[in-house]
DNA sequence: GATGAATGAGCATTCATTCAT
DNA sequence: GATGAATGAATGCTCATTCAT
């Protein structure tokens, strides 16, 4: 993404500023619904210096989902050694800071198709960094015997993560059925369930 | 809904007409960018003459999302008296279906956002129905002792549906690590072993 | 160039009254500094229903063009068998004409640029048209051997042409050293000499 | 035109960069199409510091137009006493100068529209300057009793300019039609035809 | 019941100009 | 003298909705 200013610092800042700005309003009405207008008004700075700093709206939503998209995702921690204690943890982090920040995850999911094609593949790329983390446990799993051999840890990675993500997408299904306390202990029943031998 | 024309058929006719035609066209662009013309266009009727049977654009939406909600449900089945069975074939058909009409699922999911309030609740209704499907499948096979006695019906079948909607929502992932037909056969596998006692 | 509307009558009143009051616009002040708000208010329809008729400025453009350019094509006449009577009835016509309407010919040539490519033919097709009755003109002189054999009756016409021409476009230089009945005596004169044996 | 700075040679080497650099891009886009931003990009100055030295862009386009002018002015030569040979020279070398620099001609027939009042007088003047070496070879030839009395050499001239302007601004008519040499020989003859006794 | 012309507020984006540094 | 970030009004264009026919 180039900037018309060349003060790399500055650049910085600002697309700071906007995505900060942007990510709630987005989350409010929705990035068709939001207007450029809005935006600069939210993040303090004139409509024109805005664009001094991005290119156009689909610029700004790139910088929000980054936003976004780094705000959902938790870090899962490494406190245990053995795999299913590790995965137990990381599913633990990982809900927890999508109930928290489930408005981001909900971002995630509904503005995603508005991304140009050019930026799909940087937020792809994060988020299958992040699910690589949860592929890592699972082969280490694998291999120590722990969890099923013919699981896919790929897939099951996702899986995973989907199920978090639900609580965020379902919520008003959800909400009026369970707590997220009781959510969080039987997706993790359910999970384990599946992947142990 | 009201409709400014009280020949109910007539009513029915049109808005099924109306339905049909929006689907299409918000699949293709999504709801914010498709103009009430086009639909009117891809519908074969004048603009004028749509909003005798529609009072809003979030009315087209509410007909079009009902529309895609229904065909993005398939007939589950019940030819087994076996629960593993018999969950093992609504798995199998559901998946299909939304493999099939993955656009439908998708646009659902995409779109459901930009549906006002008073028409949430019974778009989820829809969903609630589908949902029971699998909830009495799981319900039986927990008094059979086939599945086991801790597992929540409802939020089961909720991560069914939500692992099932995954292929759609993340096809990009997915489908370029496997076929559709190893995905089921996976996500079976995932299931089962989570439920089965 | 496509209307939204079908409706050919309506659609020629709408662009008569368009080609209208823009022509009177960009003549004041210019292509670029005339906003589509303003032909709007100028030709009395809504900006809406403008674009109804027309899918861009350009078009607006196109639409006043063809007519500017028509209003600035006299009927040359034909009273005369004499070559050079002809001629000279002619270039007075035209000449006259360019001066009542200098307006309008100034505006083709400084707004012609503005022209889209696609446009830009069709313009100069008019052009090439009229230019014709004065390339037949003098090709009838030179059969007759009225009008020297060596003249080019392409280029000739076209001197013509740019000489009347030249009176709008340099109008302030030369209405400061004669009026319009001088300056059509003498060009008439330049030109005669230059075509006739 | 007043500057913030005051050391003249600066001033003047400072607008003579403007000049430069504005009159390219003014050809290529068009004097509304350019921005101050690029024209100060094009003469590698800062845009604040190009403001020391123009107050406004109306300022960069007399400067440009001015730059531009000058270069469209061949110097006619005077090798001959005979005036209808140094008429030909004349028109030689001027018509010579325009083909070359037909772009630079273009864009004063162009771009002279959005020169304010102010300025115009100034670049008539250069225009009237270049004129009166034309009208002093008619003088002299008149005198001499080469060419017809009742010319006006003050319109004569006028005509002779624009019919070498002509190859510019109708080029995509004429260069269809003829070569520079061809549209040079036609049009000499054309000139001293209606000049000559 | 059906039509589609008409409305006008709203949108993303640009740009001449200013001014603190 | 020089810089370029900041301003905000203005631009071309779109579109849900209305209503006279």
């Amino acid at each position: 993404m180039r900037a018309t200013s060349k003060d790399k610092k500055l650049v910085e800042e600002r697309r700071q500023q906007i995505a900060d700005g942007a990510v709630r309003l987005f989350i409010e009405s929705g990035y068709e619904r939001t207007s450029m207008r809005e935006i600069a008004e939210a993040c303090e700075m004139s409509v024109g210096n805005m664009y001094n700093y991005v290119k156009s709206k689909e610029d700004v939503l790139f910088l929000a989902m980054d936003h976004a998209i780094r705000i959902g995702q938790a870090d899962i921690g490494n406190d245990h050694r053995d795999p299913a204690e590790a995965l137990k943890q990381a599913v633990t982090n990982s809900f927890g800071t999508m109930d928290k920040e489930q408005n981001y995850v909900l971002f995630i999911y509904q503005e995603a198709k508005n991304l140009p094609a050019r930026y799909r593949k940087r937020i792809l790329d994060l988020d299958r960094e992040y699910a690589a983390k949860f592929e890592d446990i699972l082969a280490e799993g694998i291999e120590k015997g722990v969890f099923r051999a013919d699981i896919n840890p790929f897939l099951v990675s996702q899986n995973i993560l989907t199920l978090g993500h639900m609580w965020a997408f379902r919520r008003w299904l959800l909400s009026g059925e369970c707590t997220f306390d009781k959510f969080l202990d039987q997706q993790l029943a359910f999970i384990l369930a599946s992947v142990s031998r």
